[in-house]
RNA sequence: GGAGGGAUGGCAGAGUGGACUAUUGCGGCGGUCUUGAAAACCGUUGAGCACUGCAAGGUGCUCCCUGGGUUCGAAUCCCAGUCCCUCCGCCA
């Protein structure tokens, strides 16, 4: 959510931000609000002037019935002065709720830095890491290598569930698991983030104070009471916090979390229909961050880097791309996503997004900090990364470390967590 | 699922219709004392919004879990809901 007062006092620095992400349509929005929030102070005005006098009015009365005299007059005055504010306040309640959809709509305002562009294909790489292997032979994608190898089974995971849902499968069960405790190891040992199991599970005003909810519906599974399958641990682990001031001196908050992720994946019917690059239900180990004003950018550099000290362990060619205005996330202020090498496919992929949300969710989730000089609290700045996607990791390995006669190699990082196991053989 | 208890400022915890401008304690901050610190003592210390002022500031309104209601007036009374705790039942 933005700060009404920057829209009220720079519309055209926020219609400009919301026309280089390409939602020229919706700018009419911006004056929308900036009406509302003239009418809405017009009409308050009028109702804390009629409050007060209720206010001193009251205290008459009061005053009067103590020496038992007779405040009839008075009473009869109020009786209307009552009916008139409450008529007003319903007004202001409704120009409030009205005021706050339309500012639940507006995404957030994108960082000088980030190039300006309408779609994906402005973003701008910014490095490289290692170098794309070399086969002999021509490298498979990963499921044929995973169902060749009885690590992945598409037909259990569809007819258990369905489509984009999948079975892992001795070995494969196996990785995923290594994966998951290899990465939280290295953010909570060398990294320096706390780790957390939080509820995969999470209430709508969760889902409003991270960005996904309300514009974003249909992308959720939406349980019954009212609860929400989380897309990511974003949603838990941000709002841990919510509605409350922290200490400066405790900033950056840095978590790590393993939990599942799912997602209905609305509208990418034919893209990644195969393997397991795309799932209803997938893993990941969250990187979150709140992080002081002052430095935020700081902190998303080491949190990507964070994030990309995994690939680099496990040997996995990477590419690092800044997002455009046209591709960046509805709350971001700057994304970089980690794409990595997929030889089977013949192309990067993305693992990971890696993002710094200013104060844009944490005005939404009400996250504040205290300054250490006693002023006034101040919202923080949230970030978040994927440090990483354990299924496209799992995919990386299969397609990268693969033998002629699709067996695989397994990474030396992940070995100790595998019984010491050094390739995947047929199951 | 059944029965009972509860939700008040960073925390603890009083307050049952007008004196609440929300008592008090702890914690925080500032000061006195001290070589320094602790203790003691003194002072200070919630959030949001609006109006006003060049500014420091000033004035007002709202907020005692949420939403309704009663009343001239509600932290306080009534109704509904949410969450937490205790006990019983069920259960991994």
């Amino acid at each position: 959510m933005l700060d009404l007062r920057l829209i009220r006092e720079n519309p055209h620095m926020v219609k400009s931000a919301m026309e280089k992400r390409g939602l020229g349509p919706d700018i009419s929005k911006i004056d929308e609000i900036i009406e509302a929030d003239s009418e809405r102070r017009k009409v308050l005005v009028e109702v804390e002037r009629l409050k007060q006098l209720r206010n001193e009015t009251g205290d008459k009365i009061a005053e009067l019935k103590k020496r038992k005299e007779d405040a009839s007059g008075l009473i009869a005055e109020m009786r209307k002065i009552s009916d008139r504010i409450k008529e007003l306040d319903l007004k202001v309640r409704d120009i409030d709720e009205t005021l706050r959809l339309l500012l639940l709509e507006v995404p957030n305002i994108p960082h000088e830095s980030v190039p300006v562009g309408a779609d994906e294909r402005s973003n701008v790489e910014v490095r490289r890491w290692g170098e794309a292997p070399s086969f002999s032979f021509k490298p498979k994608p990963h499921w044929e290598i995973g169902e060749a190898l009885g690590i992945l089974d598409f037909k259990a995971g569809a007819k258990i569930a369905s489509s984009r849902f999948t079975l892992l499968r001795g070995a494969g069960a196996l990785l995923e698991r290594a994966l998951i405790n290899f990465m939280l190891d290295l953010h909570t040992r060398e990294h320096g983030y706390t780790e957390v199991f939080p509820p995969i599970l999470a209430n709508r005003d969760s889902f409003i104070g991270t960005g996904q909810l309300p514009k974003f519906e249909e992308d959720m599974y939406v349980c019954s009471d009212d609860l929400l399958l989380a897309p990511t641990a974003e949603v838990p682990v941000t709002n841990i916090h919510r509605d409350e001031i922290l200490k400066e001196s405790e900033l950056p908050i840095k978590y790590t979390a393993y939990t599942p992720c799912f997602r209905r994946e609305a509208g990418s019917y034919g893209r990644d229909v195969r393997g397991i690059i795309r799932q209803h239900q997938f893993n990941k180990v969250e990187l979150v961050k709140f992080a002081h004003p002052d430095n935020s950018f700081d902190e998303l550099e080491s949190l990507t880097r964070d994030a990309e000290e995994i690939l680099q362990k496990l040997g996995l060619h990477y590419r690092v791309v800044v997002l455009s205005t046209g591709d960046l996330g509805f709350s971001a202020a700057k994304t970089y996503d980690l794409e990595v090498w997929l030889p089977g496919a013949g192309e990067f992929k993305e693992i990971s997004s890696c993002s710094c949300f200013t104060d844009f969710q944490a005005r939404r989730a009400n996250i504040r900090f205290r300054p250490e000089d006693g002023g006034k609290p101040r919202f923080v700045h949230t970030l978040n990364g994927s440090g990483l996607a354990i299924g496209r990791t799992f995919a990386a390995i299969l397609e990268n470390f693969q033998l002629d006669d699709m067996r695989v190699v397994i990474p030396p990082v992940l070995r100790p967590y595998m019984g010491g196991m050094t390739v995947i053989e047929k199951y």
